[in-house]
DNA sequence: TTATAGATTGCCT
DNA sequence: GGCAATCTATAAT
């Protein structure tokens, strides 16, 4: 079924701010198949959202800002539509953006992207050569590039220091999120991706059947 | 093809 | 001091 949001801008249209100031479910639903844009000096890098994850603030015992805000996951508790970038298991860096309004907790866990242009860049970002079979990119080396959390942070450039706080809802930021088409893709959701805590809850929203989806779809059958 | 361990940094207790 | 919203290489099947 296609259907628009009536608070969504269509064709090409910017993100505002409003988008992102709704609970982080509402605003998950309604990035899968949006446009992540970054703004690299004459490079354009662009991409489309197909797995997020929400997280919901103080309710939230998965999320960053369940224990109340610090200065680490201080942007979570900020103005809605602001990038909130952190450091993982000593190598990796996570894009979300915040959501609800400012003083109120929550946000959106950027999980997969699939490119759309400056695919050599992301690539040289990456480190990975791409494989090229009659004439075009390998899928698999493409694929490769930015499905999963770390990889399209490493894709786009994004660190802490460069971008944590960045105005997602601006056009002068090198860093946004544009609506290119009034449809919306088919959306599934499931259980939320290497975290130990609240492991039920269905928060992670997937356009289903995507090539560019995270290697971990289903969280393995261990429990305690 | 799937499972497991190691890397490596900064934030919080 | 412990651990984390991950990725990759390598081992095992």
């Amino acid at each position: 079924m296609k259907k628009t949001h009536d608070n969504v801008s269509c064709a090409g249209k910017l993100l505002r701010r409003t988008f992102y100031n709704r609970d982080p479910r509402e605003v998950s639903r309604d990035l899968l198949g949006k446009v992540l844009v970054r703004r690299a000096g004459r490079r354009i890098l662009a991409a489309r959202i197909v797995e997020v994850e929400a997280y919901l603030g103080t309710d939230d015992p998965a999320a960053h800002s369940a224990s109340g805000r610090t200065l680490r996951n201080a942007v979570l508790f900020g103005p809605p539509g602001l990038a909130y970038v952190y450091f993982i298991y000593g190598n990796h860096y996570c894009l979300n953006v915040s959501c609800l309004p400012d003083g109120v907790a929550g946000g959106v866990l950027f999980r997969a992207v699939e490119p759309i242009s400056g695919i050599q860049s992301m690539a040289r970002a990456r480190g990975i050569n791409l494989k090229v079979r009659n004439g075009n990119p390998d899928q698999k080396s493409l694929r490769n590039l930015t499905s999963g959390p770390g990889k399209l942070a490493q894709a786009f450039g994004v660190t802490r220091e460069r971008d944590n706080g960045k105005d997602l809802a601006s056009l002068t930021s090198d860093l946004f999120i544009m609506a290119d088409d009034c449809e919306s893709p088919e959306i599934q959701l499931t259980s939320r991706i290497g975290i130990r805590k609240a492991v039920d809850l269905p928060l992670r929203y997937i356009v289903p059947g995507n090539p560019f989806l995270s290697v971990a779809t289903v969280r393995p059958a261990k429990f305690q």
